[in-house]
DNA sequence: GTGATCCGCAACGAATGGGTTGCATGATGG
DNA sequence: CCATCATGCAACCCATTCGTTGCGGATCAC
């Protein structure tokens, strides 16, 4: 199947990850440093996250100075998101069979 | 952030599992050997990927007899969906914002 | 310029993941 | 019963991942 599709829920599978992604729904866009700021983790291994984060299509980096502005990339997102609700379809389909025979 | 949801993203983020649950969106519930048929890996190989789906709450088990069935199972499927859309939400709105401002 | 700041690169060790094989177990069919 | 079939379990190997540290390169502030 779609290596692409691996690879966001990859980036997607990790607890700190998961961190990185709901701390950057609350901005516009931020840098290395600010995002690494409070977590339990080097800033390097934050950045390698975040590395990780953009080879899954989940956030996009932009050099701003001297500094590195992640921001999420909603598009590659969707598409997994898409594919979930194909997933989930399938069984309200099942479900509405159901229901409707049920019914008769 | 919650363990469970990074388990369900990690749980797809391999292509192998992902084609696991591609066939299982085509049927009601399906047997270890005959998830395994056609794919390049031993039996065992497939019954661990299955493990780490069910960890995930992605599928879930029953035995039958002497197989084993495994279904998809939809809510935690749903809840990863949910946060996809949430963090598709955050960007809709800003786009919305952004073409309010165009347009005013 | 000089020094401080923000960051990437490289090397390293420990832990995890994905695959294999061999064997044990429990249900089925004659 | 006995052979067979569908799985699980355990041990092992190799590759990757996740964290560290040390260093060097830009960029900003003065």
């Amino acid at each position: 199947m779609s290596l692409e599709l691996a690879a966001t829920f990859a980036a997607l599978g990790d607890p700190t990850r998961l961190a990185l992604v709901e701390r950057l729904r609350g901005a516009e866009a931020l840098a290395v440093g600010s995002l690494a700021e409070g977590l339990p983790m080097s800033r390097q291994a934050v950045s390698k996250h975040l590395a990780v984060l953009a080879e899954g299509g989940v956030v996009s980096a932009s050099r701003e100075g001297r500094q590195v502005l992640y921001r999420l990339e909603p598009a590659r997102v969707a598409e997994a998101e898409a594919f979930l609700q194909a997933v989930g379809e399938r069984w309200d389909a099942a479900l509405g069979r159901l229901k409707a025979h049920v019914e008769r």
